[in-house]
DNA sequence: GCCGTTTTCGGCCCGACTGTTTTCAGTCG
């Protein structure tokens, strides 16, 4: 079978090492080695295979010496020896179940060894009641068959503006009760993950049984998947999960801490905190010789008694802004009031739905200084026409100044879409990839380098060309590429638009690493979209960037001498 | 199996809920 050898690949295959090893019984330390190995090569910023090619495997945490010649066996060979032993007598059908929610390691290898075939046979042989005779009950059962009806519905993920409704809604429900004190989402979405998973939410009150069953009696709640003394979860539409949390006032910071998470940065906490003899858990932080608990009522005494800064909800993934917090180093980063212009817009004249004038008004009204629209260079459009409206409205008023400017598709060929003649009468020229998407990673990445080295071309914008739930991102040498941006000074856009925030997080940081400065821009195509900038910003705050690595947060004047504007 | 101001051994985050069980295993976040 021809295999690719995707992050996704090896991320499956460690995971099924880890749970081929639970069922087995082995030592849950090395069991956690797998996952932690897994988790690393799934959010890793490069591809594991380039980085297996220029031997740089270790350098993913997680990965030591053993793991690292395993997949070194695996991409040379297609398969590693070790894997097959630790596979040995486990049914095939054992790895497809552990896809089910609730369904872990032990009872998805029960179910394969009762002769259960994949997930529909499942569905049939809890249905018949033929596995009750097995050695299962009934609850467990009907567990699995809603959790198999879960797999089958849900994407596995949701836009964070999906999410953000959803919370608001819940939020508003949860605030009509007096027992609440205070209500925050928290998880994924406050760390402005681009994808969301559950919907998480925090609760402060001193009556956290009064709260949950106000919670489950949420108008939304299709089926409530459990609920306990302090937690539940319900299912709303789309069979997105939503949890509630609660504790007390003088543990709420605790909690914040607690549920925002995300797990590597509780876990690299909670061994910090060991190192320091403490223990930290959603309850407050135990000194573990006296087990007195300090109480936390605020996140920041959570990372106080530990002598560090707070890391912005945004940064906590582990990946450095624990060091950093604890040598008083963290970055000051974008907000969304530093952003004084938005550089891709779209009117009517391509692909939007309104008028330029309407655009720069409402524009206007969010406080921007300026805005450049930018339609789609298409051939047929009528360029000098355009420009020359763009004057007039720009005569005719001075409350916001309008930059002319194109977004310009990088063909295939590696031209560009229009001449040089055409570019050059405009102020900005933003550059993507709309064709083409799957071109080899060598030929990808020299289209881009030539279209960059065009003299006109200012910006290139939502660079990987993904479409989040729906279309993969482009391959391309991007370390070549950012270094080749820096040395030009041209600029990398982050664009906001839900669907894509692209450049993505991981990149962003990357891309700074080499110097390179970035746009941040909704790519509006009707005057509502301008609002979306906040989660422009927030993927360029996960990207670690500040203020001065954002070009749109200088004012027109500044702007207008390093993008060279004509007026 | 990983990792190192406890560095090549000896540790490894913490707790909730479910089901079924009088003390725990499995799963999840």
């Amino acid at each position: 079978m021809e295999t690719k050898f995707t992050n996704k690949e090896v991320t499956t295959l460690l995971r099924n090492v880890s749970a081929a090893h639970q069922v087995k019984g082995a030592n849950p330390f090395q069991i956690r080695a797998y996952d932690v190995a897994a988790d690393a090569v799934e959010h890793a910023s490069s591809d594991v295979r380039a980085l297996w090619e220029s031997e740089d495997l270790d350098k993913i945490p997680g990965v030591g010496s053993h793991i690292a010649n395993y997949l070194d066996e695996y991409f040379t060979s297609g398969k590693v020896k070790h894997f097959e032993t630790v596979f040995k007598n486990i049914p095939n059908s054992m790895f497809e179940f552990l896809k089910i929610p609730g369904v872990g390691p032990k009872t998805a290898y029960k179910l394969a060894k009762a002769g259960v075939k994949n997930i529909a046979d499942l569905e049939e042989k809890i249905k018949s009641k033929t596995l009750l005779k097995k050695g299962f009950t009934e609850k467990p059962l009907e567990n699995i068959l809603q959790g198999i009806e879960e797999f089958k519905r849900k994407s596995d993920r949701i836009l964070l503006p999906v999410a953000g409704e959803v919370a608001k809604q819940v939020l508003e429900h949860l605030r009509k009760h007096k027992a609440v004190l205070a209500t925050d989402p928290l998880g994924s979405l406050r760390r402005r993950v681009a994808t969301v998973g559950d919907v998480d939410l925090s609760v402060a009150s001193n009556d956290p049984k009064e709260v949950i069953e106000h919670f489950k009696k949420f108008p939304g709640t299709e089926r409530i998947i459990e609920s306990g003394e302090h937690t539940a979860t319900i299912s709303v539409r789309n069979g997105i999960h939503v949890d509630l949390m609660v504790q007390p006032p003088e543990h709420y910071g605790s909690l914040l801490h607690h549920f925002t998470g995300s797990k590597n940065h509780n876990i690299h906490m909670r061994s910090l905190a060991r190192e320091k003899g403490y223990s930290i858990s959603e309850y407050g932080i135990k000194e573990i010789k006296t087990d007195k608990v300090r109480p936390c009522p605020k996140e920041d005494d959570v990372y106080s008694l530990l002598g560090m800064q707070t890391p912005p909800p945004e940064l906590r993934e582990d990946a450095g802004e624990i060091e950093a917090a604890l040598e008083n180093k963290l970055p000051q980063l974008v907000e969304l009031k530093d952003i004084k212009g938005d550089l891709h817009t779209h009117s009517f004249w391509s692909d939007g739905q309104n008028s330029i004038a309407e655009m720069a008004k409402a524009a206007t009204s969010l406080g921007r200084e300026y805005i450049a629209l930018t339609d789609h260079s298409y051939p047929t459009l009528r360029f000098y026409q355009r420009l020359k409206e763009i004057e007039q409205f720009n005569y005719s008023q001075d409350s916001i100044r309008v930059i002319t400017g194109l977004e310009v598709n990088i063909n295939s060929d590696y031209t560009l879409q229009v001449p040089d003649e055409i570019l050059a009468k405009h102020d900005i020229i933003f550059v993507s990839i709309h064709t083409s998407f799957r071109q080899p990673k060598e030929e990808m990445t020299n289209r881009i380098l030539k279209a960059l080295e065009n003299p006109h071309v200012d910006v290139f914008a939502h660079p990987t060309g993904r479409l989040l739930l729906e279309r993969e991102g482009i391959e391309a040498d991007w370390e070549t590429i950012f270094k080749r941006i820096a040395h030009l000074g041209k600029f990398l856009e982050i664009d906001g638009y839900p669907n894509r925030l692209d450049l993505p997080d991981n990149l962003v940081r990357e891309a700074k690493r080499f110097g390179v400065k970035f746009t941040i821009d909704t790519d509006a195509h009707q005057i509502q979209h301008l609002s979306l900038m906040e989660y422009g910003v927030s993927v360029a705050r996960r990207g670690w960037a500040t203020k001065k690595d954002i070009i749109n947060t200088l004012p027109y004047r500044e702007l207008k001498s390093i993008l060279d504007l004509k007026n």
